[in-house]
RNA sequence: GCCGGUGUGGCGAAAUGGCAGACGCACAGGACUUAAAAUCCUGGGACCGUAAAAAGUCGUGUGAGUUCGAGUCUCACCACCGGCACCA
């Protein structure tokens, strides 16, 4: 920083007001049937008893931010981003007299400080507590008015304690398909063979609803109840390949791998089976794609968790398998194109691949499976790859006409996705097309392009059915979309095939082999015939807390480090603690609900507590927006409710967002809580890009620090620079040097406020005294705080502030800035706001006689943007008036009264031809003759339309003139 | 390839279909000062003019269209950013 003067004492107005509102407990957010205390600003603003039980309580709005993770690195210029936006309109919100959640946390599991841990040794515990230090002293210090008494950390037992209890509600429920919601496990039927004595064919393992697993081949009536039960719970068991990663010596989530690469050290993965937790995130694959509709999040933002849900309609299709009573099912999205199905290909581990494939073809089968095992995903997929496959010597028969067509192998079909097996329609899918071309295959057209210029080769989108008549049924002449309704039903009529909604989303991967995560609240029971079944731990076991261990490395078996503390696996009863942890993405998957009532020791959430402020009528009561656009409300039959604003980054919108958006609608189908989305309106802060417009990174050297940039210009000017950047959902480049251009905004309004002269004897004060420093305050804060209120206390007021009453053009120019303020704050429009409070001030310092009542309301203006500057000016201006108002964050908002801006002319530009030619003055009573008569008279405006045929004039009332000539 | 978004001065940006460039940065000139910093005042899209003005012409990625009137609406195209990517 250029080594200037300050604008204004900033280092001693911000340690004196934080520290004030953090021991008066000024954002305290009460709880319906908390006591208030009277001398709360919040009981003398809203009444002492206004939260008391039976009481109407003031209306909630809750906002907040995505918690961060708080890693070593310390805070970002990011982070304030949205922070800054989440907290002035807390602000705003509570002056506009809302009961105002705004909670602050630490999403505080994750493989940092466990790596650390494996490293040095010291426990992950330790380094997270003072990452968390180091975040929460940096946050104040930008002077949010968080409730801190709410917060809390993912790490924290009494935290993670609730974060196993509804492992436990997931473990103990099932989705029933008929209800479409989930129950307890208990209201789950057994099917006929497992109700009576009879020991019948109930599968072994996790289920996934093809009825095709093999059953065991002895199991007595309570095992198989047992396995059945467990292959429908929402937490479920099963045998996955992992990415395993040799030098980092643990397993590592689909998000951690990178290019084939561990994200952290870039080192070599792995695909390796090993058995696993799943949350059957599957069951709600619909409800989280139609919901949707009925919240209000950005476009994108939905259509980002849209696609990762990614339904697609269509048929699946059963095709005989030639010689063999084995049939195969495919699914496709075209049952258009039948006809021009030639051959099937089947993912390379379709199990039925071992018995369809022909001995002569066995060993070709054979290596090609070896092979595709050995490639990774991303060798699978990889872009414009060349397809391969080989044939399996074996035939099926197209339904529709009877044909033997042959069944391939190819790594371009997914097992995971719909049966794992396709039938190929060269002529209308691109990809069977590149493989029928490679391998000469049959291509036959069955569409026809509406346009008769289109090739039709490869032709994928809707057409004319055509070549598509067999001997039972014909589709010849259909458009695409009726071709689709008449095979699928004459598929179903016949048993051949039906219609079925697939989703791309996948069960939710929910172990981890690491040690600084949420323990499993289970245990694994042993049976004498060397079979073990996992069983749930009771709700009184919890927290199930992680053994201490001296070495946090994993095994080298690939056994979660748990696995170590024999002691904590090995119960005295024989069972054995499961000894994978939780995802990362387990805690923030209800911390939102947390907050809440984070101190309730007996529930993960009171249930009053819970309906207050999530689904009592916040948006009634103010609307957030009337003028915006898309605002679903109403959708779907209930009002949208659930947090009122979310705001973060883009980062997490499919995995956090998807993840907790499943676990609220368990929880709601429970009945635990009283919505069904968590997150009513979700906004994205855009990307903060470095001064060269490149994303922040240490290695370009471009990364700000915020504690530099709070050092140098304040927290005000700091927040108010974030916010005028730009708009906050855009990506933007961050810019020093225009961080002094609100910094500058910030001291004429400190101008505005204070007498020249008696800023100087501060200043001299200051010298003396040997304050100046942000280092001593932290040592001795109480003492610092007097000094620097006796300090602060020599700045007098301005002698032109006087009180009297404001002239209509002082209440015109604050009256505008009152509109403009609130209605961008509304709209989240934080980059106008503030330039019109720059206007406003502009012109206030021009003015002679500076009226008490106006800069109050200024203060009210500028206090969400800059809190510790307001308070500041408003103290001052208190004690020079005898005034005992309302603490300032507890203010109301000024009220905009549009009479005050009535004018008694205006000015009407004119045009003609749609070309400004001049602009008049009229008085504001003027009707459209009289404009358009003042208009025609213009002087400049006559060389235009002299001589000329006036073709037509538009008067906008009160706007513009247009005079159309020949 | 598919989906979503964005294109406006030297820069960050602003504009319910109605005066394009508010507000701010940088810049230039002036005041204050021994001087500098800070502060205050003034100027500014481009072109063409002029001693200086005025007037005029052009101008919101490109090309069409709708309209009395388009940065804004429609269509096509180009560029950039973000996401997904063999999902049948």
């Amino acid at each position: 920083m250029a080594s200037s003067r300050r604008q204004y004492p900033f280092h001693l107005i911000e340690p004196k007001w934080q520290q004030y509102w953090e021991i008066q407990q000024i954002f305290r957010a009460w709880n319906p049937g908390e006591p208030v205390p009277e001398n709360h600003p919040f009981a003398q603003r809203h009444g002492a008893h206004s939260m008391a039980a039976g009481r109407k309580a003031p209306p909630k709005f809750y906002i907040l931010d995505m918690f961060p993770y708080p890693s070593g690195a310390g805070l970002h210029v990011g982070h304030p981003e949205g922070y800054t936006a989440t907290d002035i309109l807390a602000r705003y919100k509570r002056a506009c007299g809302f009961n105002v959640l705004h909670p602050m946390g630490w999403d505080a599991f994750g493989l940092p400080a466990e790596q650390y841990a494996v490293k040095t040794g010291q426990h992950p515990r330790q380094t997270t507590e003072q990452n968390i230090a180091t975040f929460k002293r940096q946050i104040q210090s930008l002077g949010f008015s968080y409730d801190w008494s709410r917060e809390l950390a993912t790490t924290d037992p009494d935290y993670f304690k609730w974060t196993q209890w509804i492992f436990l509600k997931l473990y103990n429920s099932w989705f029933n398909p008929e209800t479409n919601k989930a129950e307890p496990i208990e209201t789950l039927k057994y099917p006929a063979e497992l109700q009576s004595g009879s020991v019948g064919r109930a599968s072994s393992r996790a289920d996934s609803g093809d009825g095709s697993s093999v059953a065991s081949p002895h199991q007595n009536l309570e095992s198989a109840r047992h396995a059945y039960r467990d292959s429908k719970r929402l937490a479920y068991v099963s045998e996955q390949p992992v990415w395993w990663c040799e030098q980092l010596g643990t397993v590592l989530a689909n998000e951690e791998v990178v290019d084939g690469k561990s994200e952290v050290g870039g080192f070599p993965v792995v695909r390796k089976p090993m058995r696993q937790w799943m949350l059957r995130i599957t069951a709600y694959a619909g409800k989280l794609l139609s919901d949707l509709d009925t919240i209000d999040w950005s476009d994108s933002l939905k259509e980002m968790q849209r696609n990762w849900i990614g339904r697609s309609e269509g048929a699946e299709v059963d095709f005989q398998i030639f010689g063999q009573t084995a049939k195969i099912r495919v699914f496709t999205t075209r049952p258009d194109t039948l006809f021009g199905a030639t051959y099937m290909v089947l993912a390379p581990e379709h199990r039925l691949v071992d018995e369809i494939a022909t001995e002569d073809r066995w060993q070709a089968v054979e290596d090609y499976r070896e092979r595709t095992v050995r490639k990774s995903d991303l060798e699978r997929t990889e872009l414009a790859k060349e397809k391969t496959g080989v044939f399996t010597g074996a035939y099926a028969i197209n339904p529709v006409n009877g044909q033997k067509i042959p069944i391939w192998i190819a790594d371009y079909v997914l097992a995971s996705y719909g049966t794992g097996a396709i039938m190929a329609v060269p002529a209308h899918d691109t990809r069977d097309f590149e493989f029928a071309t490679k391998f000469n295959l049959p291509v036959v057209q069955v569409v026809q392009p509406l346009d008769p210029k289109t090739d039709w080769r490869g032709f994928v989108e809707d057409g004319t059915s055509v070549n598509s008549t067999g001997p039972e049924i014909s589709i010849t002449g259909l458009p695409t979309a009726e071709a689709k309704k008449k095979i699928a039903a004459w598929l179903e009529a016949n048993g051949l095939g039906r219609k079925t909604v697939n989703y791309k989303l996948r069960d939710w991967l929910f172990s981890r082999q690491r040690y600084w995560g949420e323990p499993f609240p289970i245990v694994w029971k042993h049976g004498p015939d060397g079979q073990s079944h996992h069983e749930a731990l009771p709700e009184s076991a919890l927290p199930v807390l992680p053994p201490e261990l001296t070495d946090y490395k994993p095994t080298a078996t690939g056994e979660p480090p748990l696995a170590r503390a024999k002691d904590w696996v090995n119960l005295p009863d024989g069972s054995t603690r499961e000894t994978n942890t939780m995802p990362q993405w387990a805690g923030s998957c209800w911390y939102y609900l947390r907050y809440l009532d984070s101190k309730n020791a007996y529930a993960f959430v009171g249930k009053e507590v819970e309906s207050y402020w999530m689904s009592s009528r916040g948006h009634q009561s103010a609307p957030f927006s009337a003028t915006e656009k898309n605002a679903p409300t109403n959708v779907g039959g209930y009002t949208p409710q659930g947090v009122d604003l979310y705001v973060g980054g883009t980062e997490h919108a499919v995995l956090h967002l998807l993840y907790a958006r499943f676990w609220h609608k368990v929880l709601f189908d429970l009945g635990y809580v009283s919505t069904p989305e968590p997150f009513f309106k979700l906004v994205n802060q855009g990307l903060i890009l470095g001064e060269d417009g490149q994303k922040m990174s240490k290695s370009r050297g471009n990364v700000v620090n915020p504690d530099d940039i709070l050092a140098d210009y304040g927290a005000d000017a700091f927040r108010l620079y974030e916010m005028f950047l730009g708009p906050l959902q855009d990506t933007k480049p961050w810019s020093t040097r225009n961080v002094e251009g609100v910094y500058r905004f910030l001291g004429r309004v400190w101008r505005l406020f204070v007498d020249e002269k008696s800023e100087t004897e501060f200043e001299q004060a200051e010298t003396t005294a040997g304050t100046s420093s942000r280092a001593c305050q932290s040592a001795e804060v109480r003492g610092f705080t007097s000094a620097a209120t006796n300090l602060l206390n020599l700045i007098k007021l301005d002698s032109v502030i006087k009180d009297v009453t404001a002239r209509p053009s002082q209440l015109k120019t604050l009256h505008a800035c009152i509109k403009k303020v609130t209605e961008d704050l509304d709209g989240l429009r934080f980059n106008t706001a503030i330039s019109a409070l720059m206007v406003f001030v502009n012109e206030a310092m021009t003015w002679e006689t500076k009226p008490v009542s106006v800069l109050r309301d200024l203060l009210v203006l500028i206090q969400p943007f800059a809190p510790h500057l307001a308070e500041e000016l408003w103290a001052k201006l208190n004690l020079a008036f005898s005034l005992q108002p309302l603490a300032l964050p507890y203010a109301p908002w000024p009220k905009f009264n549009p009479a005050l801006l009535v004018e008694s002319e205006m000015e009407i530009p004119v045009q003609v031809n749609g070309k400004l030619r001049d602009v008049i003055k009229v008085p504001a009573d003027a009707d459209n003759a009289a404009i358009e008569k003042a208009a025609k008279a213009s002087e400049k405006v006559q060389p235009f339309i002299a001589g000329k045929t006036i073709k037509k004039i538009i008067v906008v009332p009160k706007k513009l003139v247009n005079i159309v000539i020949g």
